[in-house]
DNA sequence: AGAAAATGTCATATATAATTTACATATGCA
DNA sequence: TGCATATGTAAATTATATATGACATTTTCT
């Protein structure tokens, strides 16, 4: 499941640990989820999106077709 | 979580036996969906859109917000 | 009306997302 | 240099998505 969630977090300039706090998971959560090894849950797909200002479909939405 | 599957998938014609068996789930997943009562994977939810013909926001995004 | 298909729903089981703890490596800054 | 912060990663545990099987209810069609 790759994602665009890196490299926006990063444009935001917040940390991994800032993010997870904010989305009520934790560091490792976000840190699997960027390196696109796992499936999250929807609410924590919106839930990123919202705190990240951005879409579903901006962050998760055929990423993969490289 | 709510989400506009329901409709969509009405509107497509199908069974939800019929999704289900494209996606790779069960009959009840699909129900349980539809009824908002939980919080699907990423994974499925692309598949789902994709089966639609709809993107991830069109189906899951903010649809609650009535 | 009646039959068949579609859907709702429940209980139990299994797979896997997410947590916790811990340690290693990197990166930036005094 | 060194210290503090950020990130990568791994094992064990917990929480929950999904499966399975079964039965009830609703919808659809003749």
């Amino acid at each position: 499941m790759k994602n665009n969630v890196k490299i926006t977090r990063i444009k935001a300039s917040i940390t991994q640990e800032q993010l997870a706090k904010r989305v009520g998971v934790t560091r490792q959560t976000i840190g699997l989820i960027e390196k696109g090894e796992y499936n999250p849950s929807l609410q924590l797909c919106v839930a990123i999106a919202k705190e990240l200002n951005k879409t579903l479909d901006e962050l998760f939405w055929e990423v993969d077709t490289e």
